[in-house]
DNA sequence: ATTCCATCACTTGGATACAAGATGGGATTT
DNA sequence: AAATCCCATCTTGTATCCAAGTGATGGAAT
């Protein structure tokens, strides 16, 4: 009954059913292969992974917990549907944590996050003929921009906070990402901003980037409204949504 | 096995073993009861609450998640020891989320998000005859101080984050109120505040505000250090401490 | 005395069993 | 025909059971 060694030599745990089938359940979300609205049962969940409900439940609250499902009171769970307000709001979170790394990155002292910046020059400031051109692939690197920004700031709370928010908003975001002149002007205007930020431009780099983020922001929406109107007359009924 | 009518109708949890659980066991950690470093295991915790082990695992995943605890595989639980770098990058996140509130608040259109100043301004710009005294009840007053202030700004998602954040700091931030001088000092600052905020003058307002924080954040350092410190001297070993 | 090794109680992770309530459909009544 | 009641079925929440591994302990060998 009584713990008292110390542990921490290797006991991480090992393979973890719980997790696998929280990325599984996570990726079909981010998927659509459960659309918003779509209601099912742990027995299911847990039939079709071939496991038992004590997993499916520890990923289903875990789930719940990052506001992906709803469960109800011995009825079954469901998949939360879209609230654009919802979306709009994580995007000024964004851009509010963006902004500040921004302005520390720029007030550094001399040589520090510069290996962190390199890297992003490597990846952002090249010749138009070795841009990406893979949608999905972008979106990744996009993702992985803005992030590494905030983590070269050196808060690691708000480099997990913002990674959060990202991850909230990559299901949309990702949308943004299906048309070249966006993918184009993605290069673009990260080099402008990580030109900006190299050359400590504070002021200008802050509206380089809170444009950037307010363009995508507007695009997506534009993108998503269209794609749930035209989903509304294939399917039915549509999936609900807020606002 | 098909779920297909539409819930919604009132099915919300009525009691809920593992929320109760997860409750108690948080109240324990902030009131160390459950001290940093401190060790046990699922079966100890179930006997103790009377429950199975189920509900128990639910709240301690929970609680993991939440970065207040730590699981070894088949070795048990721990409370996370204190981690100082921690605590002040949530200091910092806190200080970026409201000085971004105040901004929105000193330029908001007329007559918006009065009401909730207004309650603000009924609890803190008082006769100093009429200010609490008893530092339990001004701490936690303090909080939702700071906590409204962000949700008057009026995004909902910020203001949860920020929320967070002040629920990870509280167990720290309680201390600045062990003392009456800081909590007069409290009344005082927030009383500036608030004014600034009235009559919209921004950047007065924001460093007011940046200061209480940082003060705050001085004196809870201070004041942990100096507990840790004894508490090193009368128990062995003590909770360990990193930073 | 010290090191090694078997043992054994204890731990978490997952599977299964059970309890209580929600749901939907069909028979019954109005 | 429409509304209502009843019941079999399904669902989540909780308890219990089992598997696999951990770590402290004590005895044996050196």
């Amino acid at each position: 009954m009584q713990l008292s060694g110390t542990p921490g030599t290797g006991k991480e745990r090992p393979d973890n059913l719980a997790e696998r089938i929280y990325q599984q359940l996570k990726d079909d979300i981010f998927e659509f292969r459960l659309l918003p609205g779509d209601r099912f049962s742990e027995g299911e969940i847990a039939e079709r992974m071939a496991v038992s409900r004590t997993p499916v439940r520890q990923a289903l609250y875990r789930l719940q917990r990052e506001d992906y499902l709803q469960v109800y009171f011995r009825s079954g769970w469901q998949v939360k549907p879209f609230d654009f307000a919802h979306f709009e709001e994580l995007y000024e979170v964004r851009i509010v944590l963006e902004l500040e790394a921004v302005r520390r990155l720029c007030t550094r002292p001399q040589d520090e996050h510069c290996d962190a910046l390199e890297q992003l020059k490597r990846t952002w400031l090249v010749q138009p003929e070795q841009r990406l051109q893979d949608g999905r692939k972008v979106s990744r690197l996009d993702e992985r921009f803005h992030c590494q920004l905030v983590e070269a700031a050196g808060n690691r709370e708000m480099a997990r906070l913002h990674a959060d928010v990202s991850e909230k908003i990559r299901i949309i975001r990702r949308l943004d990402f299906t048309q070249s002149p966006r993918v184009a002007a993605t290069y673009e205007e990260h080099g402008q901003i990580l030109g900006a930020i190299l050359s400590r431009r504070c002021e200008e780099a802050q509206l380089l980037l809170k444009t950037h983020i307010e363009v995508s922001k507007a695009e997506v929406r534009k993108i998503t409204l269209h794609m749930l109107h035209s989903a509304r007359q294939r399917t039915m009924p549509a999936p609900e949504v807020k606002t």
